[in-house]
DNA sequence: GGAATATGAGTGGTCAGACCACTTTCAAAA
DNA sequence: TTTTGAAAGTGGTCTGACCACTCATATTCC
């Protein structure tokens, strides 16, 4: 009988503490000592098991102070798939147009439903525009992301945008303000044919950028 | 001054390994062993390495025989999100609507493209209808995915698709073919918005009959 | 008293060595 | 020739030992 993998079931414990402990991201959890006397195996399988969730970013270890439930905004998760995954330039094609598959609906849902289209964050972003101070595509996006409520798409958004290289990680230049400020105009007015339209438009002109970076790691 | 992991630095050069030795999926790589000594680190590191692969699903471990490169299109990635992330009721409503975002933008995709929508494989759902040989739900949506032509939309929907509970992946019924014939025609005249609200009409109805439904593994 | 310093406990990071359970191989025995 | 079984190699786990680092506390110095 092939024994299952113990340090499968370890990280399934580890889960199922975190929920019983409501332990929140940033919370300390116990340490691979604890760990390993409370669950009663080796220190050694414990860090299998949490080497595992660091690599997906679930979890964040600092030396000399402990091992903390991470955001999920962190995961380097991404970094390590695309090293392996993402290799021709037809993958790094879908990674853009589905993650726009995800900001489109997130648009609809938000301008379908007038809580979300009215709520002051749009004019915030206005007035940011209006006074120079100029935030990053992504934190942009992100909002949009977040207010449509969805935390499943929400989270697939959060990983393919860090695969979406650099010209979206920047932050927005004059020649693009217009662009933004049609898009934030579109949401209030609940018009929703206009807001996807105009993010559409926006992308494209963002993915033409891109060809002019190129970095490598 | 704060070392970098090693550990990390081992899944690097794991990955490098592969690139040049040239192993493809299936393959099997050097063991622990032999990996802790031609990297010159502890056998103990190694395996921390290999594990966060193994959980992300790059490499599969068979006790007695070694370790091989596993086929990367099955990561375990979501797999493993979804033990942390989807817990709630919140969460599997979320992963309904999400695999409908990549549902609808794949059938927007196909009508806007008179190559997709005109291809027989529409005529010969329709067929098999009339023949009484129903499908499954799944398979039926597949094609529209697949067809779409972006394979990581395709990618998620797949994983979503497995967390879609039960009648979703049972057959079609005869109450349902209606609806299902009405979303075909829409496809062959190109018809975006009667393709994509039958589409929705037909999942809402779905989602109807999951209440009825309760099974676990 | 207040500030700089030293100490020690606790934590993750790494290593070496030891078994165990399992698979494969291949030589010896039937 | 077939069967058996011993050996080698592999991943799985545990133990105990250091190291490097952080933090809180106690100590020393001004």
């Amino acid at each position: 009988m092939n024994q299952p993998k113990r340090y499968l079931d370890i990280v399934l414990d580890i889960r199922k503490m975190i929920s019983q402990e409501n332990i929140k991201p940033g919370d300390r959890i116990p340490s691979e000592r604890e760990l390993a006397e409370t669950l009663k195996v080796g220190r050694s399988t414990i860090r299998e098991a949490l080497r595992s969730l660091e690599l997906l970013g679930l979890i964040e270890t600092r030396r000399g102070e402990g091992t903390f439930l991470s955001d999920y905004r962190n995961h380097r998760l991404v970094e390590v798939l695309s090293t392996f995954i993402l290799q021709d330039n037809q993958s790094q094609k879908d990674v853009w147009e589905t993650r726009l598959i995800h900001e489109i609906s997130a648009i609809r849902t938000i301008c379908g439903d007038a809580n979300s289209s009215r709520l002051p964050v749009w004019t915030g972003f206005s007035k940011r525009i209006d006074e120079g101070d100029f935030f990053s595509r992504e934190d942009f996006v992100r909002e949009i992301m977040v207010l449509s409520g969805n935390r499943l798409s929400l989270k697939i958004w959060l990983l393919l945008a860090q695969y979406s290289g650099n010209p979206y990680k920047e932050r927005i230049i004059i020649e693009e303000t217009a662009m933004l400020e049609n898009i934030l105009a579109a949401i209030r007015q609940q018009d929703t044919e206009k807001a996807t339209s105009g993010l559409k438009t926006w992308i494209a002109w963002l993915q033409k950028e891109t060809g002019k970076d190129d970095d490598d790691s």
